[in-house]
RNA sequence: GCCGCGUUCGUCUAGGGGUUUAGGACGCCGCCCUUUCACGGCGGUAACACGGGUUCAAAUCCCGUACGCGGUACCA
């Protein structure tokens, strides 16, 4: 088993390409096959500079590794399209030989003239097809001299597909079963456009041929030229691979996750966007994984290594998937909580640094522990302020609801207790608290709950005897202390 | 318009003729736990698009309609 991912580089890696990527990947490794990273650059107009190495850095945060591709090298390369001109140029001259092709000339003016004299409001987009290319300047209008003058003189021209009406289209899909089209429906697609290089339904099929890929895993979007393909395939006598046809992930609101109709849902669209947020790579691979797949049974939490022993192409589903974000935070709290708090304070304390000046990484470990089953997000913990100094300012709302008479000189009270307590730890201060509120008769709230706004300035957060472990005496005397002086008066 | 694909709780989905009072997960709501907020536990909310047919029996098979999505470029 040969799989291939194939993006093209005219943008950063977006969602729906990374789980085109991941599924092929599931693929190959389950069945011990080899998956291919070719670039799809023949679109100089729409290229763009740094998407190859973008997707390439998504992938490789992402965990999915290829065993061929533009760097790695392989057998069977180059594996950028813009270094293979020479390949498709050959093709298309034995299409054009075998009759599967001609040479047009028509010009962009010429292409829109034939447009407008068919367009109608039952056909709004006419075709350059069977119907139509009879009107226009190709081989198979043209005497062979004057194409020859034609193509000596040098006029710019491209290479059609000759689709013959009349044959119906049949191949299967490994997530649609039997697909079928009528050719008298399909355009002559252009092969070589008049730059001279390829568009991608020549160029995919060469590839995917020549580089022997037997799985052709891809949106659905290619759905409706898939029989182009095929005809390209039968045209140069060579076996279709088997295809899939995922399907597409749609905003949240069902429509299409273009960058600009997602982004104004607040859903990004390309994985550095991701990157950026904050989001742990196992928990977008699992989100996007069970996208569109499901293992058939209850499981939910997958990390890359389940997924290659649990993903098959027949537990594809058909219909488009609707992106929910509160599903991807839901895994990223699974996998936030699976991983050692350690190694999260290794990759935030440059942040922790940045906001606090804090320089402690244990420090930031211990804060990390209490705050971890609070997480969304890693970085979650950073927002969290009252961990790293003291409040600037205390909950209003809060402070007015529960804040009593009393609070100032329960909470003085309790500070000399702390003052004079010799464990400073968490069970000690847990011990002196409750016995404090004991001798002095008042209720767990009565202290607890001025004592938390004193630390932390909100009404909610981690256990306070962790938290005063954590700030330490000093610090937490002198919180207490500035609260009885701010919020008594 | 035409071509293609699809349609089970709001969302991701299981189920593919009788096992179904249609199961799970996210979300939401409630209760319990609890100093608080969370976590966790328990419970609840909520779906087979519609119409025909086939069959003793249909969410499940067939046809039609509606709706959604994709395609209809010298983009991929």
């Amino acid at each position: 088993m040969r799989v291939r991912f194939a993006p093209s580089p005219t943008g950063y890696l977006h969602i729906g390409g990374l789980r085109t990527a991941l599924y092929n990947f599931l693929l190959a490794r389950r069945h011990g096959g080899t998956f291919v990273l070719r670039i799809e650059d023949t679109d100089r107009s729409r290229f763009v500079e740094d998407a190859e190495q973008d997707i390439l850095e998504m992938l490789r945060w992402a965990g999915i590794t290829y065993d061929e591709g533009p760097i790695t090298g392989g057998d069977f390369g180059p594996y950028r399209q813009s270094e293979r001109s020479a390949r498709y140029a050959e093709v298309a001259a034995q299409l054009v030989k075998s009759g599967n092709a001609y040479v047009a000339f028509d010009d962009d003016d010429a292409l829109e003239a034939m447009r407008s004299r068919h367009r109608s409001e039952n056909n709004p987009n006419p075709r350059y097809d069977h119907t139509t290319r009879g009107e226009m300047q190709n081989s198979l209008t043209l005497s062979a001299d004057a194409v020859d003058q034609l193509l000596s003189e040098g006029v710019p021209h491209v290479i059609r597909l000759n689709v013959r009406p009349g044959e119906t289209v049949v191949f299967s899909d490994a997530v649609r079963g039997e697909v079928r089209f009528e050719s008298a429906t399909i355009d002559d697609q252009v092969l070589i456009k008049s730059d001279g290089l390829p568009t991608y339904h020549l160029a995919n099929i060469v590839d995917d041929h020549d580089m022997g890929i037997t799985h052709v895993i891809r949106g659905e979007e290619w759905l409706p030229s898939t029989p182009k393909h095929v005809l390209l395939y039968q045209a140069m006598g060579w076996d279709v691979p088997t295809m899939a046809h995922l399907p597409l992930i749609l905003s949240p609101t069902g429509g299409k996750l273009s960058k600009r109709n997602a982004e104004k849902q607040g859903i990004p669209v390309s994985v550095s966007q991701y990157v950026e947020a904050g989001y742990e790579p196992e928990a977008l691979v699992n989100f996007l994984a069970l996208l569109g797949w499901n293992p058939g049974d209850e499981r939910e939490v997958f990390s890359l290594a389940d997924l290659t022993t649990a993903f098959s192409l027949e537990r594809v589903g058909q219909s488009g998937v609707q992106f929910d974000l509160q599903k991807l935070n839901w895994f990223n709290e699974q996998w936030l909580r699976s991983k050692a708090s350690s190694q999260l304070a290794t990759r935030l304390l440059p942040q922790a640094r940045a906001a606090f000046g804090c320089e402690d990484e244990a420090y930031l470990e211990q804060a990390i522990d209490m705050m971890k089953e609070r997480m969304t997000m890693a970085a979650d913990v950073l927002d969290a302020s009252y961990l790293f100094k003291a409040p600037e300012s205390y909950d209003e709302k809060a402070v007015s609801k529960r804040w009593k008479a009393n609070s100032s000189e329960v909470l003085s009270a309790f500070a000399v207790v702390l003052s004079e307590l010799d464990a400073w730890s968490e069970q000690g201060l847990e011990v002196s608290l409750k016995a404090f509120i004991d001798a002095q008769g008042v209720g767990m709230g009565a202290l607890m709950f001025p004592l938390r706004m004193a630390l932390s300035g909100v009404g909610g957060g981690p256990s306070l005897y962790a938290l005063m472990a954590l700030i330490g005496r000093e610090e937490t005397l002198s919180r207490i202390k500035r609260a009885v002086l701010t919020i008594a008066t």
